[in-house]
DNA sequence: AACAGGGTCAACCGCTGTTGC
DNA sequence: GGCAACAGCGGTTGACCCTGT
């Protein structure tokens, strides 16, 4: 493995590409094929680096390169494949045809990321963001259970707080819900009224402005139950995903995964509920993206016994859809896009 | 109309992997 | 095995565009 000389400085390009440039280099390449990239510019009279010749090439003037926005089968392959590969973007390149790594790259940043964020799920790990539904549930149980609290002792229940966000969605949280954080850090004018300890608030659940996490996605499921499992995504639970995972870690399970737990059971095509054979660990995948993109027209989906008949055209219909898939009744103080 | 702020995406940078001598 | 050239990858940047004020 040897270092790669940079670029000679001097006399070199850079900067977007003239048309004038791009014609001399299809043209040459058309004559000559491409490889050999140092030595390209200077035969096709570029004043380029070879690197930006290949890059040129390959995101841009390639003959198979596809244009126009990505479709829902591509958006489901690219979110598929992320889960598995990570950030492998040439990798996820290979499986969609006339598409870049560069052009994923670029859509899984601008797009796909924010979009799953918005959803409360992790981006990296593809599976639900832990850290605000356990924040939430501290909260939550914090606030109901005493009139005057310290910020400082209830934020030490749920661990060091390193990302000021959380710091933050703390704060606006308890604001929202009609209380405040006076100068010495008492939380004050605790305004919930509940009835039972593992009682979602009123205020919470009547919500309309809620963040709605997906925990289908990264779910596991048998195929087996994948069988069973009717079209109607809100008929969908994972509450035994959920029980499991945190049973798993020694953990009780919290107050608001009780709650959404007992709202959202999985039901079968006949209605009735899916035992309790579901966990994290030992059922393979299944992806909320097929629940989320896949249109009826999909012919070839990674996994086509989890795709849906669901077909939506929009950025914000595909927000819609996932939004009204599940309510996990965390509230939008608690939406990571809102504070970041 | 002018400006600010945010989003998008082509292109660049720095690094690693592969190959050939 | 060591070295250099080359190819490729992933993260980052910055110009451009759009929208809101």
């Amino acid at each position: 493995m040897g270092k790669s000389p940079c670029c000679e400085k001097n006399g070199v390009k850079k900067g977007p590409w003239t048309e004038e440039e791009d014609k001399k280099l299809i043209n040459y390449i058309q004559k000559h094929g491409h490889g050999r990239w140092r030595l390209l510019p200077k035969n096709a009279g570029l004043k380029r680096c070879g690197k930006s010749c290949r890059l040129r090439w390959t995101n841009y003037l390639r003959p198979d390169i596809k244009r126009g926005k990505l479709s829902f089968e591509e958006e489901e392959t690219i979110i598929q494949l992320h889960s598995v590969l990570g950030n492998k973007w040439s990798a996820i390149a290979t499986r969609l045809p006339g598409r870049t790594d560069n052009e994923i790259k670029n859509y899984w940043n601008t797009h796909i990321k924010k979009r799953l964020l918005r959803m409360g799920i992790d981006p990296v790990t593809h599976k639900p963001r832990l850290d605000l539904l356990q924040l939430y549930s501290v909260l939550n149980s914090t606030v109901h259970n005493s009139s005057q609290l310290n910020i400082s002792s209830f934020l030490g229940n749920i661990g060091p707080i390193s990302n000021p966000d959380l710091l933050n969605l703390a704060t606006s949280y308890l604001s929202c819900q009609g209380n405040y954080i006076s100068q010495d850090g008492q939380v004050e004018n605790n305004q919930f009224q509940c009835s039972q300890p593992n009682e979602l608030p009123n205020q919470i659940q009547a919500c309309p402005d809620t963040l709605n996490a997906q925990f289908l996605y990264e779910t596991q499921i048998s195929d087996a139950n994948l069988e069973q499992l009717s079209c109607n995504p809100t008929s969908f639970s994972c509450q035994n995903s959920l029980h499991s995972s945190w049973h798993t870690n020694g953990e009780s399970t919290p107050d608001i995964c009780e709650s959404f737990m007992s709202n959202y059971v999985y039901h079968d095509s006949n209605n009735k509920p899916i035992a309790n054979d579901i966990s994290f660990e030992t059922l393979p995948s299944l992806s909320f993206s097929s629940f989320l993109s896949t249109p009826s027209s999909s012919t070839t989906p990674l996994r086509s016994s989890s795709t849906t008949c669901v077909n939506v055209s929009t950025e914000d219909e595909k927000d819609s859809y996932c939004s009204n898939m599940l309510v996990f009744g965390i509230p939008s103080s608690l939406d990571p896009s809102r504070h970041i």
